[in-house]
DNA sequence: GCAAGGTC
């Protein structure tokens, strides 16, 4: 009796090989792909790890040529499954043949009962083996024992209706893609590809609405009354309870009624006593909210990162939906691991505080794959960054290791305390906190929160009114969007899946759609007026109901509601009518897009890329010719407006730079000098002060002058503009920077930052009153 | 050249 059974990746195959052969089997390999083998009960057991889909949907090879195949013809032509990984087709067709009994045992849920499937189109070809599922919520010992125990038929409409998906999403992503690219193309020289996707559209559709937002804003004038009241020599602040006055005249009423009071009176006064409780273990979307949110980093590069700790050993597997700890998760030794190194004070305070036995705050997700996010080994600073090769990988380990430690800890206790206070009839409020035991805030500075303090006071006590005021003030519009706050909406609306949800952004950002400045996302012109054209014409895209929309078909699918064609025929007609919506509006959509295209295709090349030209107002470029180099501009032939370029020397376009006298650009040539475009060398131009500004550090402290750098080829000093000769050295490697602070002797602070290495600021004064 | 979903 021989069993084969298959797995969702080689992890997974060994440890169930591992649980099942109670530690006894041997690992081979076949056609290159890990198999482990192992005897039990007189059976042969041969378990193979899949390596996630084996299999892709896509178009036969004749509809592959964009220019010869109308893209709204893909809509209605089925796509065809083709193998992707040919040596796990191979292995298993080569197990399957030899086995009496098939087991697939990939994970539990539509993607993995889907490539379960793959793999059982591939056996049936070769066998008549009986063909089981093993169901298994986790790879836990008893889980695993029972799934194998009591193999069930393979779900069909589960895997169908991943199925559908494929199909759905190809069919739409495909047509979209080509047909705005093909049309955009024959408008604009681009080589660009303009994609369109379930996922990534209305992703971008998120950070388009929330720019229109922004652009739609009209501020408010508000007027806010706000009274300084002090007792027992603690001054604080109460406001007004209407908040925010939007009419005048009612604000400036309050406001004359109360303006000449000195005192008020507590009419009301509530002390709540209010926990925090650690936040939920970390799962990846959590994950990456937090990174984005606590260390700006970006989704792409704190799973990166993520996956680096993972695969050093330092972390547990990134990818994980569950945030929730299964009931025999080893905590004792994970804690005691990390007394170790760098978080050994903190992780003794979790024994302090564990005595009972560990109580983590779970949360509710169990999405039966991988444990939530957790450090696996403890380490110091220098071991992270020998093992990650990213500046913000301790950064990212003390963030998994903080969370980890603080969601054992106990809630945080806060008072929070509300009084009321009457002045003239007129009711403010005044609210104070204060943090009366830490608890998990204490591992977790992230969180922590200022004390806002209230002085002891009691209900009918009067209270000196120090101020009152009456401010006007606008509303202001909403904010960019940040990478966590993107990662929410999409998760709230099913957007992608914790493996692909940051995929998505990165799509956006390669198109040129968005891109994310320190936290915030902003959208680019052609990101903006693609989602516009669309939202015109196909504005179900651009929503995230578009996913909605296939989610319930194929939810029927697995439901059993409706058979794979039903739901693939009802999608397909629901692509068709966008599509159609899509060409009838084309022409107004194409003129609108390849507007931007175009000046951003050529802005793009930012090498080249000069100015405006004064002629047309065109982009300027360097144009390079066997006999020489010069600007030209970009809509030769109709315009030949052209500048000189000096000859010899790299050429540097100095975008910070603007010149006075209304030259398009300023042009660093090598290390000697600046050339204003069309003008000619700046140091002999009578503007030159002003375009180029000394960079003063202080004054003189030989005469009247100012010290100012001096940067030549090989080295930069201090140097005075009245030149009387005194002169200063100043670090010699690193960005220089000369910050608007001062130092006590009136020198400005200079911040030097050398490569990988933290950022110094100090007063380079040799003669500064503090080194005196 | 195109999607989204697995995995590494």
């Amino acid at each position: 009796m021989s069993i084969v059974a298959f797995a969702e990746k080689n992890k997974a195959a060994a440890q169930i090989a591992s649980i099942l052969s109670e530690g006894n089997f041997e690992r081979t390999t076949l056609e290159g792909v890990n198999v482990y083998e192992f005897k039990k009960d007189g059976k042969q057991w041969r378990i193979m790890g899949l390596s996630g889909h084996i299999m892709t949907y896509d178009y036969p090879q004749e509809y592959n040529n964009w220019k010869d195949v109308d893209p709204g013809v893909l809509i209605d032509t089925m796509p065809e499954q083709f193998i992707t990984k040919q040596a796990f087709a191979n292995a298993i067709s080569r197990l399957a043949k030899d086995s009496d009994e098939i087991i697939l045992a990939c994970d539990y849920d539509r993607e993995g009962e889907n490539i379960g499937f793959e793999a059982k189109s591939i056996a049936e070809k070769v066998c008549n083996s009986p063909i089981k599922r093993a169901r298994f919520s986790s790879l836990s010992t008893g889980e695993i024992k029972k799934a194998f125990q009591n193999p069930v038929e393979p779900d069909v409409n589960l895997a169908n209706s991943a199925k559908a998906r494929q199909i759905l999403d190809l069919k739409m992503g495909v047509a979209f893609t080509r047909y705005i690219t093909l049309s955009v193309q024959q408008k604009a020289r681009t080589k660009g590809v303009l994609s369109i996707g379930p996922c990534q559209t209305p992703t971008c559709g998120f950070v388009y609405e929330r720019e229109k937002a922004i652009k739609e804003f009209e501020p408010r004038d508000f007027w806010k009354i706000e009274a300084v009241f002090t007792h027992n020599d603690i001054d604080f602040q109460g406001t007004h309870r209407t908040g925010k006055f939007f009419d005048k005249q009612k604000a400036d009423a309050v406001y004359n009624k109360i303006s000449d009071c000195k005192t008020g009176q507590v009419t009301n006064k509530k002390v709540k006593e209010t926990k925090s409780s650690p936040p939920y273990p970390l799962n990846t979307n959590e994950f990456l909210k937090r990174a984005s949110k606590f260390l700006g980093l970006n989704s792409d590069r704190a799973l990166e990162i993520a996956e680096q700790l993972y695969l050093s050993g330092f972390t547990s597997y990134p990818r994980t939906e569950t945030n929730k700890y299964a009931n025999d998760f080893d905590f004792q030794s994970r804690v005691a691991e990390l007394t170790k190194k760098a978080h050994k004070e903190l992780a003794l305070e979790v024994f302090k505080n564990s005595e009972d036995g560990f109580n983590p705050r779970n949360g509710t997700k169990d999405a039966q794959d991988h444990p939530p996010i957790h450090p696996i080994k403890s380490a110091n600073k220098g071991d992270i960054n020998n093992a990650v090769n990213d500046s913000k990988g301790w950064d990212v380990y003390d963030l998994i290791v903080r969370h980890f430690l603080a969601n054992l800890m106990q809630p945080a206790v806060f008072e929070k305390t509300r009084i009321e206070i009457s002045v003239n009839d007129e009711i403010f409020d005044a609210t104070g906190t204060v943090k009366k035991e830490s608890g998990w805030i204490w591992v977790y500075p992230f969180e922590a929160k200022n004390d806002k303090i209230l002085p002891e006071i009691e209900i009918n006590e009067k209270l000196k009114i120090n101020k009152i005021t009456n401010t006007n003030s606008q509303t202001t519009p909403p904010k960019r969007l940040t990478e966590s706050e993107l990662l929410t909406l999409m998760d709230k609306n099913g957007i992608g899946t914790k493996a692909t949800a940051p995929t998505h952004i990165e799509t956006n950002k390669k198109r040129g759609y968005f891109e994310t400045k320190g936290k915030s996302i902003s959208i680019l012109d052609t990101g903006f007026t693609l989602m516009d054209a669309l939202d015109k014409s196909v504005p179900l895209i651009v929503k995230p109901e578009i996913r909605a929309r296939v989610e319930q078909l194929i939810q029927d699918v697995e439901d059993g509601k409706k058979s794979l064609d039903g739901a693939i025929n009802e999608g397909t007609a629901l692509i068709k009518q966008m599509y159609s919506q899509l060409t009838s509006n084309k022409d107004e959509m194409v003129s609108q897009i390849a507007g931007t295209i175009y000046d951003e295709s050529v802005a793009a090349d930012s090498d080249n890329y000069i100015g405006k030209c004064s002629e047309c107002s065109r982009v300027l470029r360097i144009v390079t010719t066997d006999n020489g180099r010069f600007v030209g501009c970009t809509g030769y032939p109709e315009c030949k407006n052209t500048y000189p370029l000096p000859k010899k020397g790299a050429l540097n376009i100095m975008k910070s730079r603007e010149c006075k006298k209304g030259a398009p650009a300023v042009i660093k040539v090598g290390n000697k000098y600046h050339w204003a475009v069309g003008i000619g060398p700046c140091f002999k131009c009578d503007m030159e002060n002003e375009c180029f500004p000394p960079e003063i550090v202080g004054q003189c402290p030989n005469c009247d002058g100012y010290m100012f750098l001096i940067k030549t080829k090989d080295s930069r000093f201090l140097g005075c503009t009245n030149k009387c000769g005194y002169t200063q050295s100043v670090p010699k490697s690193g960005r220089l920077t000369i910050l608007d602070d001062t130092c006590e002797c009136g020198w400005n602070i200079v911040r030097v930052k050398e490569k990988e290495k933290e950022a110094k600021e100090f007063c380079v004064n040799r003669k500064c009153i503090n080194k005196l």
